[in-house]
DNA sequence: CTGAAAGCGCTAACAT
DNA sequence: ATGTTAGCGCTTTCAG
């Protein structure tokens, strides 16, 4: 690819001036619906004449304008995905799973990353909405009145992920958050541990700060157990949190001072038990530690780590192909589908009733 | 929230049809071309009018179609971004930082996950050109000659990232892997290590699979070391790769078996070093273990991993401010810029020397 | 300060 | 089988 070093391809590129559908019907000597005709393969047009249309194409590079069609046609095959922070396990699988089932479809994603603030998904939603997408996936931190008058008014499907936005009238996909939770706190439980720490997350976050310490709760509480406050170490969604919240429930006085700790995330478990062998304290055998989450360092971890696994990818598959099916026109309820989970029972909880 | 359930959000949002601007424009008894004033905040419209005007527009709920507006002006504000798998550490980070950086110029990035198929990258690329985007970021697996072309006609600015493509004339931003490796390994080396294993990827991945070899080629005949067969093992990015290829490389006949394991990776690392711990061998005692990238849990695991860092955040965000300096007209050279990176060393190699 | 007119690049009747 | 015409919704001279 040797060629003149003082110039760009941006440059170079940019002395072509972009062709236009009439500009190409001229050189073939027809008129622009021929070589749109040509273009969409629709209509009749002469063999001789479509060859002769296709090898100006070919030879000019002609590409049509999307923009142009779009507004045509009023739709513009694209979707609008919010997402509150690309960079996360959870997060960059279900917009794979998006991302694959909409370019199967035809459709391609816009993306928002929201950072968490739900200004900027308000933001992004309107952005989507001047860009005249065909449809919205939305993962919300906080599904807000503003954000969901948004939604309503932009006009064009929407499918809302991991809350059950369903009572608003928009298809949700979630996970069971609190059933999960309440399932591997029963396995704790099983266990036989009777003093369950939590490192949680703050509760503005629905799912993972409300749903999950929930579910904890509940199972407590199904088992006779209130948890003191010492038992429980909210904080944010860091590594360190994690860590912050292993050293605040080992700091517990000795009477009530968990064997086990659940972390309402697998990056927290992990977190936390990565303090736990830097102050000795053996896990499972002293502290037991499980997670939620299974993301995919969680079985390679060392120890293995117990968690209940969510299929993340799955989830956003089966949002993107909702999506899809109410944009070709189906009747879809809005109703909330449910994903299911599974437990994933590995090296990190210890069972004391084969010890006691 | 309570509405009638019999409809969907969707539904009752379809009754009301988009306005235009001259419907906006009617209602206020002005022009179109006076809304379109009000909009922009461009030229001169008498107060009581634009007060009359917003108030329309606030009470119908009017947003301008951009697809027109786009058409029109022929810009998108729209910036294409290529990523081979995003649901990866690395992606992730580097799209997040090409999100917030985009944001903030307000460009919005549309998405082609590739799935790391060189057709899909070629695919995008050519989405992209239709839909007109105004500049594109790509991240390729291959740069291939028809994708390098693609890139060269689509006429708008363009900056790859993690390859140097400046030879094509294309700006670039990349990771400067070998120099990288070579740094990594020779740690090893100083660690008294003489045979040191590669758990690499196949070589049609330039970066990982070729510049990353070739540094620890490279940093071993430094070293007067030649690296028999039986130390390298090659196979695909997943955690299990990892394994598979510690299992080659431990069952090396005794005399050139490795005492120490680069994996081009930090999730080969780990998938390593799992393995090991499954085999009883222990990290770092019985054998060292570097990896390659510094992914969060690699300072979490256990052993804590030693291994480089790469700021994968940060590259997405110069990347991304390379391309909105060359939107803004500035003219960039197409030259690569290479990130720095930084050796983390941490508990997973053992220094032989010191039992020497 | 405001309106009329032209047109961005394409498609889709409607003619022929 | 092909061309003509009339816009899609907006911006932007150019007049007034």
């Amino acid at each position: 690819m040797a060629r003149d070093e003082s110039t760009t391809a941006t440059e170079r590129a940019a002395r072509r001036a972009t062709l236009t559908i009439r500009e190409v019907a001229a050189r073939a000597g027809v008129s622009a619906s021929t070589v749109s005709r040509v273009l969409n393969d629709s209509g009749y047009v002469r063999a001789e004449v479509r060859a002769r249309i296709e090898r100006v194409i070919a030879e000019t590079g002609y590409v049509p304008s999307g923009i142009a069609t779009n507004l045509k046609r009023s739709t513009s095959t694209m979707v609008g995905v919010v997402i509150p922070r690309i960079n996360s396990f959870a997060s960059s699988e279900i917009t794979a799973g998006i991302s694959a089932t909409l370019a199967e479809a035809g459709y391609i994603p816009i993306l928002g990353s929201s950072a968490n603030r739900p200004e900027n998904e308000l933001a992004y939603v309107e952005t989507f909405r001047r860009q005249r997408v065909d449809g919205v996936l939305i993962l919300a931190t906080q599904l807000t009145g503003p954000l969901l008058a948004s939604l309503t008014e932009i006009g064009v499907p929407v499918v809302v992920i991991g809350q059950d936005a369903s009572a608003s009238g928009f298809a949700s996909v979630i996970q069971d958050e609190r059933r999960a939770t309440r399932q591997i706190t029963d396995l704790l439980i099983r266990s036989g541990h009777r003093r369950i720490g939590l490192i949680g997350v703050a509760e503005w976050d629905i799912q993972v700060g409300c749903e999950r310490k929930g579910g904890y709760v509940e199972a407590l509480a199904a088992a006779g157990i209130a948890p003191p406050p010492s038992w429980i170490a909210l904080g944010g969604f860091d590594l360190r949190d994690g860590a912050a919240g292993a050293d605040r429930l080992v700091a517990a006085p000795e009477p009530e001072r968990p064997t086990a700790i659940l972390a309402v995330t697998d990056r927290l478990a992990i977190g936390a038990v990565s303090r736990l062998v830097d102050l000795r304290i053996d896990v499972p055998r002293e502290v037991s530690v499980a997670g939620i989450g299974d993301i995919d360092v969680a079985a390679v971890y060392n120890p293995k780590l117990t968690t209940v696994r969510f299929d993340y990818f799955g989830t956003g598959t089966v949002a993107a192909r909702t999506l899809v099916a109410m944009l070709r026109g189906e009747r879809i309820a809005p109703a909330a589908q449910v994903m299911p989970f599974e437990l994933r029972v590995r090296d990190s909880v210890a069972d004391r009733k084969a010890r006691a």
